[in-house]
DNA sequence: GCTAGTTTGTTGATACGTCAGCAACACGTC
DNA sequence: GACGTGTTGCTGACGTATCAACAAACTAGC
């Protein structure tokens, strides 16, 4: 506990705006969003459904892929299915599973709000990066991600 | 709506990467202060409450710096004052105005927690980043926060 | 085939964030 | 000193996230 290494100011410098700069990001991801009618929540479960071939999800990959546990997965699904996004029924391969589709309806919200999304992620993201920087935030973005395995 | 310009490949490597970064990294985070029992939204308001002189802080201010609105942080505020982690009381120079002042508990919790949370951000963050890396990370995140005055 | 342990999905309780609306105050103008 | 306008903070309602507990179905080992 004596021997803390604070952070000196380029690096809190550092962590203070990139703190806030995930603020933005997110409010204003989520404002273009909202006006279609979708929460962020929403479009991470639309979007790996949409690109799903056939069937559909099952439940429990659906959670692998999102980074989700079972419980918001199972809530969230509810939620929507009673919206009328998407359907749930028993997984013929194993009995325990569930198998998420979308509907039509669900399918023109995604396709309907992925144009204005990718506009807003490069406005407000991409497009303020130059090549080199896209490079860097890619190798520190993965490494940073990966590193997540322990503790 | 036509001309949509899609991310290619690497930008979508780099978005995805930066998304899943961030959700790791939250996680690390909350997971260490809430072996101390607190919360990511209790810590970011303790923070300036520790460093501000004197009286604390107005709820006005306080809001202005973590960048909150008014609804949100009174919430917040009703649920530490019954912790017992901060106070709230009349300010004499406005009368529409609330003073919030750390309890000794309030301050007595800050600097519980604050070396396990600098060693979290270093070791999930901080320490995996080279000197040039900082220096563009730091570029890049004031960039894409001062944008989001537009739209 | 039985048992023990694991995986999968659901639920209810609780805490949190957002929104719309409200009341009290400040401050300028007339 | 009354009026209009903007500010400040609080509240109730609603949607969402998290946690613990549960039931059903699978799997491994015997």
């Amino acid at each position: 506990m004596a021997g803390t290494r604070w952070l000196d100011d380029g690096e809190a410098r550092m962590w203070r705006a990139f703190y806030e700069m995930r603020r933005h990001l997110d409010k204003a991801i989520e404002r273009q969003l909202a006006d279609a009618g979708l929460s962020t929540a929403d479009y991470d479960l639309l979007v790996p459904l949409s690109e799903a071939p056939g069937d559909g999800l099952r439940a429990r990959d659906l959670a692998n892929h999102v980074g989700w546990d079972r419980s918001r997965l199972s809530h969230q699904l509810r939620r929507m299915e009673q919206r009328g996004l998407l359907t749930r029924r028993e997984c013929p391969s194993d009995a325990r599973g569930t198998l998420i589709t979308l509907t039509p309806a669900g399918r023109r919200a995604v396709e309907t709000a992925a144009p204005g999304h990718v506009e807003t992620v490069r406005r407000h993201f991409v497009d303020l990066l130059s090549p080199e920087e896209i490079d860097t935030l890619t190798a520190i973005s993965t490494r940073i991600r990966d590193n997540a395995t322990d503790t």
